[in-house]
DNA sequence: CTTTAAACTTAGTCATGTATAAATAAAAGT
DNA sequence: ACTTTTATTTATACATGACTAAGTTTAAAG
């Protein structure tokens, strides 16, 4: 449904898709993602991603080289990009303005991505006061597809016992993971102090929550602690 | 994208804009459609529909017999209705909730009535305050898929002179129609008293805009008229 | 009735996106 | 280097939804 600036030429969901897979499985900015990788994240055979490589490279979005490897040109980059915002901005939008519950945004922001017009991107962000970052703490590129300055975050994992800050990013998209966090207040813009830190996992402090629930000492395994960032800082 | 119940099966794009199609062209609830003018609707060639009308009679969404036209079973009709009720609230919701203007929405509706959830459907609903009618005064069937109690509505073509009512309905889609009605005042709820009433239109007062405004007399020609529904009442 | 026109269906293609099976290239192991 | 394994591509086929051209049915006129 993004249409091309050049030629106004239309794109599937799918090699939207394809597209903004190849752009999430790179994460170098300079690397390269094989075959296998990108249908096994799309969930196609190896031979149909071959298929819609070729066709992706004579449109001009993709850098392909046969056994070498993918990686995305600039407009296929900015098609990556638009859906990236399509899809931040309906999650907030879906949680904020519609009451979606925590785990059921992700899905309907996958597929609605794809079909919402410019306008109604334009609109959402509007109602959200141009958000720059998703529920999940995700960066949202802007309308230029420029993302904000980046936030000196770091992981759960890579700090000791007695650290305070703000969570600022939760990089799950597992409905289980978010149920539990929701449930200890562990989504971002907490802040929290760590109780503990060990090779079986993290126990927090949930700050600015009331007092009856201030002991909060559930162990994080230390598996979703690594996808837990956080911002040095106390409450104001 | 809507799931029949039965089977569990997922309809196409296509195949429900087929069966929304059939429903809004069978005015007579025992009518049928012809091939051709169900093509034309849709925008493909006859032979086009005659293939698709296979499927889903295979389907048993329509009852159809070559050369004798079709129309929908009951799951046909349900899945017409579901349609009809994600494109009613979509307009209300986007004209409501994101400052869509008038002539804005309809396309909107008509590409993500496809691929919506029953949850986007239900919070819309909710946020909206479960609405009977939407912006065009079009009827939005409930979620059990039944139409609101029918208001006494007349075309404003067949009242005359001196009447006096509430404009509860305009069935048009039409950009350039939607603008002029909505510059005139001329949306549903306004109040108006028939000025004028002949052969070549019909001039309205519009009774609740201030009163610099009062003396509306634009010549609405009877083609525009003839889709203006009006209810009798004065303003309360 | 018979003829003619309109509506409709069938037959044969095409584009898109997928699949499997077989062939080939690249990488790893010895 | 040679061999084996793994990654990847080619060849072929299938389903979907569209098209055009040609044939068929039905309805309308004479
Ligand atoms: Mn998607
Ligand atoms: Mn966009
Ligand atoms: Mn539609
Ligand atoms: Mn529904």
């Amino acid at each position: 449904m993004i249409i091309l600036d050049e030629s106004k030429k239309i794109l599937s969901e799918s090699q939207e898709d394809y597209l903004k897979q190849i752009y999430l499985l790179i994460e170098d900015p300079q690397g390269i993602v094989g075959t296998q990788a990108l249908a096994e994240r799309i969930g196609v055979a190896p031979a149909s991603a071959t298929a819609m490589l070729h066709k992706l490279r004579a449109l001009g979005l993709v850098h392909y080289a046969e056994y070498r490897g993918v990686s995305l040109t600039e407009s296929g980059r900015k098609v990556a990009l638009e859906l990236l915002r399509h899809h931040r901005l309906l999650e907030s939008f879906l949680q904020t303005a519609l009451g979606y519950g925590w785990e059921e945004v992700h899905d309907e922001a996958e597929r609605l991505e794809h079909y919402i017009s410019e306008t109604f991107e334009t609109r959402m962000a509007l109602w959200l006061g141009e958000p720059e970052f998703d529920p999940h703490g995700d960066p949202i590129p802007n309308a230029d597809l420029v993302f904000p300055v980046v936030r000196t975050e770091t992981s759960l994992t890579k700090l000791g016992a007695g650290f305070e800050g703000q969570i600022v990013r939760v990089a799950t998209q597992d409905r289980d993971e978010l149920n539990l966090l929701s449930h200890l207040h562990l989504l971002p813009g907490r802040f929290v102090k760590i109780a503990e830190s060990g090779s079986n996992g993290v126990r927090l402090n949930v700050l600015n929550v009331d007092t009856s629930r201030q002991g909060n000492h559930f162990l994080i395994p230390l598996s979703l602690a690594a996808r837990i960032f956080l911002q040095e800082g106390q409450p104001s």
